[in-house]
DNA sequence: TGTACATCAGTGAACGCGCGTTCACTGATGTAC
DNA sequence: TGTACATCAGTGAACGCGCGTTCACTGATGTAC
């Protein structure tokens, strides 16, 4: 096992890639039911049966499509993160709802493969589950760096956290949450919630003729849920 | 044009219903796209081409369970706003609330195809849109009554309304928000994002492994976006 | 009230299409001695 | 360094399937006189 790689290694890389990313083509045309395994090896010059070197079945396809999607999100919220200066949570907020938003309108049928109607007749495996939560502990780690400094101020007069929630926020904190108390831990949740609603609302259509400027509105959302969550700044 | 209807009227309005129900039988199991007329007829123990006396084309038939959907969930959210004491606001909009998102548990696949991921290839015409307003009807209806009787206060300390909207909240106004200051046309249109935003998330399973009481969460987020557009209530 | 004609729901066969997956194969690339 | 063998990417034909839609038809239901 050397570092340097022989031409069928190259090859096979190479034209596995270029599978991922004829497919990634093709949901923008037929959406995710109609990705045609057929199809893909037409455009590529291929005869049908040649995909199978590289996949072992549709859903296999699938699933590699869709982790790639929840790892070029979370790699875009990262990125975002550290792009900006850590000192100014609001602008880290910001960036990375930003950079979330800016990935979803590029990448429209990535996105909707991943939180669009599930495709029926598929279960997405565990190793999915991973990735998907690398957007969260993006957004988390500003809400547990305010807190940790002392600057979170979550707004005050909201409904009382529901007793049924305190089990999950305990289960929360060990996985993600570390030491945020209850209503940060709820409102976090709800801030998550509203940031892929509005990126939904928009890719699906539902803000046509009702919204002109929609990175305006959604900048002002990212703000009143920051506000909701207690991170300090304008 | 009498009243009384044919034998024949009968049977066709009853078999126009049982290709409906049968059709969104058939959503559950393989989604909108997977949607087959074929299927249909034979589940109905039709011969294939039968179908065609009832709808001209696959499309039409999509757009007929669209619009029923529509309509159900309009109807749905305004028979809850009715059914509560119309003095109290905050009641009506919870139950408004409540009523949207028990109507998309129980009707998941109706939901799928109204708020999902749209159908690659399907324009939904015009006919659609007017049914799809009714439930924002229902609760912008709440915070109209509310400014109307001077009794709303919206949140303060929010971020101001981006220009940009002005011109935005000026037509809505126009179509259905009355008099209504842009702040509260703002906070109404976010409040409806993450009304769908929470039942999507919760309809494609989003929160698996996160939440168990979900509707102790969605009502609290509920009273959240109540207080944000400024509904008074506890 | 009875008859002649029009309407129209449902039939059955066919059209042309695309799909995922399998299988035995060829021939180029890579590896071990 | 050269040869024998193993690996494996890609071929081409085939399998069995389901799909939407058209078309000429049959026979029951409805309507006008």
């Amino acid at each position: 096992m050397t570092a340097t790689k022989t031409a069928r290694q190259l090859a096979r890389e190479q034209m596995n890639d270029e599978i991922k990313e004829c497919a990634r083509r093709q949901l923008g045309v037929h959406g995710a039911n109609g990705l045609s395994l057929r199809a893909i090896t037409r455009e590529l010059g291929m005869v049908s049966s040649a995909i199978y070197r590289y996949f072992a079945s549709r859903d296999e396809l699938l699933t590699a499509l869709i982790l790639d999607a929840f790892n070029e999100v979370g790699q875009r919220a990262e990125d975002a993160d550290e792009s900006v200066r850590q000192d100014i949570p609001m602008h880290r907020w910001l960036a990375v709802w930003r950079a979330i938003r800016e990935w979803a309108v590029a990448n429209p049928h990535e996105y909707a493969l991943i939180h669009g109607t599930p495709v029926p007749g598929y279960a997405a495996p565990q190793a999915t589950a991973e990735a998907a939560a690398r957007d969260g502990i993006v957004l988390v780690g500003i809400v547990r760096d305010c807190y940790a400094a002392d600057i979170l101020s979550p707004m005050e007069g909201l409904p009382p956290v529901p007793e049924s929630f305190v089990p999950d926020a305990e289960r929360l904190r060990a996985a993600l949450f570390a030491d945020l108390p209850d209503d940060v831990v709820l409102r976090s949740l709800q801030a998550w919630t509203y940031l892929y609603g509005a990126v939904s609302f928009e890719l699906f259509g539902m803000y046509n003729n009702v919204l002109t400027d929609i990175p305006a509105v959604f900048d002002n959302s990212a703000r009143v849920m920051a506000r909701m969550v207690g991170i300090p700044g304008s």
